[in-house]
DNA sequence: GCTAAATGTTGAT
DNA sequence: TCAACCTTTAGCT
């Protein structure tokens, strides 16, 4: 379930776990030479993210990659570690902690110089600190592709997936169809804000939510998964907003969701 | 119990 | 444009 919030969220959540520590690897299923074995013994220096990919740097000027992916995910905790089931990629070890790594896109040991080249084919994360907006909007406002598709160009921005990408567009008032070079500065300067705010609040909250209180069905309480977006997979539903039918339709290999009345332009 | 789809990316056609 | 990767879950029966 992993969009940039969710990546940001890890690093959040292994670092007390890790750094600081020599960390022990395993591949028990050993169905991925991940090289890990190297890292075994070493003390974890760091651990950062940028958009979706997750770097855990080893003492050494090592580093384990990690990319989840569309499913993959980690398991951690404290104490015996269960017996490995299934296709089991890689487990960690630290004091008393233990992480298991399931599905992953890319998990591999890299150099200073190998995370610093997928850096630099990133475009800014609206989660770092050291982001720079101007990167975005410089791509973005020269390309005639529709917006739909730039955003969820990683390249373009950083970490934003299907579900953002929805929510951002019906949140801006903006058609995803509209190219790049069409949208106004002060459109990308809000949203651009509106991104690193619904991205901090999914990094906090553990999901995604973009509903405003007064768009929801359920008026007060907690926030349901049936009320937290206004568009994304609410195919052939009401808008929350104006009642039309919210549409579907593949943009950039993925359902892209939309209000073709309040994203009219 | 089975099938399809899913918050993603890559590499082949 | 599409299959492949590999796992979980929703929505059927």
């Amino acid at each position: 379930m992993p969009e940039g919030h969710t990546i940001h969220r890890l690093v959040r959540n292994h670092t007390p776990l890790l750094v600081g520590r020599p960390v022990s690897m395993s591949s028990p299923q050993g169905r991925f030479a991940t090289g890990a074995e190297l890292l075994t013994g070493r003390v974890c220096r760091r651990i950062e993210a940028w958009g979706k990919h997750l770097f855990y740097a080893f003492e050494g000027d090592l580093l384990l990659h990690v990319h989840l992916g569309l499913y993959g995910s980690w398991l951690v905790g404290v104490g015996e570690p269960p017996v490995p089931k299934g296709a089991l990629r890689l487990r960690m070890t630290a004091d008393d902690a233990w992480m298991d790594l399931r599905g992953p896109t890319a998990c591999e040991v890299v150099t200073p110089a190998e995370r610093d080249a997928v850096f630099a084919r990133l475009g800014p994360d609206p989660l770092r600190k050291d982001a720079q907006p101007e990167l975005a909007w410089t791509r973005l406002s020269r390309s005639r592709a529709p917006v739909g598709q730039l955003l969820m160009d990683q390249s373009v921005l950083a970490g934003i997936g299907n579900v953002y990408r929805a929510e951002l567009l019906f949140r801006a008032g903006l058609s995803p169809f509209r190219p790049g070079r069409e949208v106004d500065r002060s459109t990308f300067d809000a949203l651009w804000e509106d991104t690193r705010l619904l991205m901090r609040a999914g990094v906090r909250a553990g999901r995604i939510v973009t509903t405003l209180a007064e768009d929801r069905e359920r008026p007060t309480g907690r926030v349901g998964r049936w009320d937290a977006h206004y568009v994304y997979r609410r195919t052939e539903l009401p808008c929350r907003r104006c009642g039309t039918e919210i549409r579907t339709q593949v943009m950039a290999g993925r359902n892209l969701f939309w209000c073709p009345q309040c994203q009219l332009s």
